[in-house]
DNA sequence: ATCTATTCCTGGCTGC
DNA sequence: TGCAGCCAGGAATAGA
């Protein structure tokens, strides 16, 4: 399931491909991941040039010079330059670079339509009204934040209000690594917990982009490639095998209505009351 | 307002 | 070998 480092994978082999071409054409399937807007994406598509790739959270958005695309893969959504690759292929785009013939095309597939394509107004992103990412928050704002949130730690860092592009895997290991059980309340995490969740949580991502992120289903890449960091994972996905630092078994519940793996004995649920 | 439960969707896996 | 039943979960939506 792609989260911020997959994504950010994906938009890192995305933009040098298709950085300045122009759209010729597009095909549609019907699929609920354009929300009704088929129609309004197939007039509007054609004949825009790719100014820009980004991420936002875990959206792809692709500037063109007319509007903004705006691409998220759910759980099983994939950009792919390969069509052999695509086995539910919803939006196929063709290409052409400047004064050549068609020089390849895209395809959105996704088997679960999850995901979503859908073209925004320029600056659309802002309507999206996501919370920070993680890689540029302050420890300080991040832990302020934190304190004044209801709910279990783990419902809170999966909410992208909160911020942008945690899931549930890196969410299950960031809060391995910090020691947190995940039904903790947020508000009852301590400085000290709070701080090492920040740095586990942004060394987690770090990594994780830079092995290509995890490939838990059938994550790639837009050229196709697997990523490597699904080898690290210490409870995720890991329910009764040997936690990595002190050999309890690691238990599986449900969080979030989410699969949530943890260590019972590192990540204890002691709930401090305050001492009069 | 804030938090929680439900819903969508299909391939892969399990057990009979 | 076939097939019913269950599981995976991001985020919009409805509900408390």
């Amino acid at each position: 399931m792609p989260e911020l480092p997959e994504v950010e994978n994906v938009v890192r082999t995305l933009a040098p491909r298709l950085c300045g071409c122009r759209i010729e054409r597009v095909r549609m399937s019907a699929s609920r991941v354009f929300r009704g807007r088929q129609g309004e994406i197939e007039a509007s598509l054609p004949g825009c040039r790719v100014l820009a790739v980004r991420r936002y959270g875990k959206n792809i958005l692709i500037e063109l010079d007319r509007c903004l695309l705006r691409v998220h893969l759910g759980m099983t959504g994939k950009l792919l330059f390969d069509a052999e690759q695509a086995t539910h292929p919803r939006a196929t785009l063709w290409l052409c670079r400047e004064a050549e013939a068609e020089t390849g095309v895209l395809i959105f597939d996704d088997i679960r339509q999850f995901g979503r394509f859908e073209t925004l107004p320029a600056e659309g992103e802002e309507a999206l009204a996501l919370g920070p990412e993680p890689l540029e928050l302050s420890l300080g704002a991040f832990c302020k934040a934190l304190g004044e949130r209801g709910g279990a730690v783990k419902n809170v860092l999966l909410d992208q209000h909160f911020l942008r592009g945690m899931g549930n895997i890196y969410t299950d290991e960031a809060l391995f690594l910090a020691g947190i059980h995940p039904l903790t309340p947020a508000s009852r995490v301590t400085r000290k917990k709070a701080a090492a969740l920040y740095e586990a949580m942004r060394l987690l991502l770090q990594e994780a982009i830079d092995a290509g992120g995890s490939s838990i289903s059938d994550y790639v890449d837009a050229e196709g490639r697997r990523g490597g960091f699904q080898d690290r994972h210490q409870v995720y996905g890991r329910a009764a095998q040997p936690c990595t630092r002190c050999g309890t078994l690691i238990r599986r519940m449900v969080v979030a209505q989410r699969g949530t793996h943890y260590c019972p004995r590192c990540q204890r649920l002691a709930i401090k009351r305050p001492t009069r």
